[in-house]
DNA sequence: TTGATTGCAAAGCGTTTGCAATGAG
DNA sequence: CTCATTGCAAACGCTTTGCAATCAA
């Protein structure tokens, strides 16, 4: 935890960005989280330690770690953005289309799919992001009936 | 092209939607077209036909037509949506997280990860959408040097 | 005929922005 | 000390919604 905090902060002073408290707990509440958070649950657990920080502060923060390569940013169809950390493990994810029930999946499946695209069109640190949709077999069963 | 429309017109009435002008004029664009179309180009090329057509007909009928499979929904970050015909080979895409470059891959590159998922998960009709980030070499470049 | 669908205008809501005050380097 | 950053409130723009009129089946 600590260490990851450490490296983001040099990060943003390296490229000339200043380490104010607000970016600091902004990147500590989505370091420290288990999941993908809204910019909701971001704000909350924000200013459950300064209730002074504002929405916008959040927002323009969001949009310099993403830039920066320190968090990702998720869009699933029907749900608002989520942010992670860019250090832990991502995970891709399967969205019935009727339903919109998620179900999650290992990051491990697209394999080194990463290195091979890297070398092919010369991007570096990339990250991956599967978004699959389908239906889920209760739907499907469903429509079948209809 | 006229197949394609032919099927999705029988799809729409076995789910016991009524077919109207305003929905065949809204998938036969996104059909006749050879790119994803964002809302506003919807709007534009159904609105040369009948420019009655109204702007919350296209979000309802989008709607409809992405729950029933018939038109993909995409969503790269910071852009807007964009619609595409479900029976045209899909692409996925690389973005620049700096600059929002983005370079189209190949459908062919997840393989068969498709029937692989169906049959893990039991999920029926899946479409995949990879969206991979990372930095463009210029934008890669000019962050070393900074 | 009749209930699904549409057009219109208004409301909703997540996000962005201008600006004066603040504070990190 | 200085200029990047913040908080606030207003503006913005995409999307949704209520409702009366329309029209596909």
């Amino acid at each position: 935890m600590h260490h990851y905090a450490h490296n983001s902060n040099e990060t943003l002073r390296k490229r000339g960005y200043r380490l104010t408290p607000q970016r600091y707990m902004i990147l500590s509440v989505i370091q420290e989280a288990d999941e993908h958070l809204s910019i909701e649950q971001i704000l909350e657990r924000v200013q459950k330690r300064n209730p002074q920080v504002s929405l916008s502060t959040i927002y323009r923060t969001l949009e310099l770690l993403r830039e920066l390569g320190l968090v990702r940013e998720n869009h699933l169809p029907g749900e608002q953005p989520h942010y992670e950390t860019a250090n832990g493990l991502a995970h891709h994810h399967l969205v019935c289309r009727r339903c919109r029930a998620i179900i999650h999946l290992d990051e491990a499946l697209l394999g080194n799919l990463n290195e091979h695209l890297q070398e092919q069109h010369h991007y570096h640190d990339i990250a991956l992001d599967l978004v699959a949709t389908g239906y889920c077999d209760a739907c499907w069963l469903a429509m079948q009936q209809a």
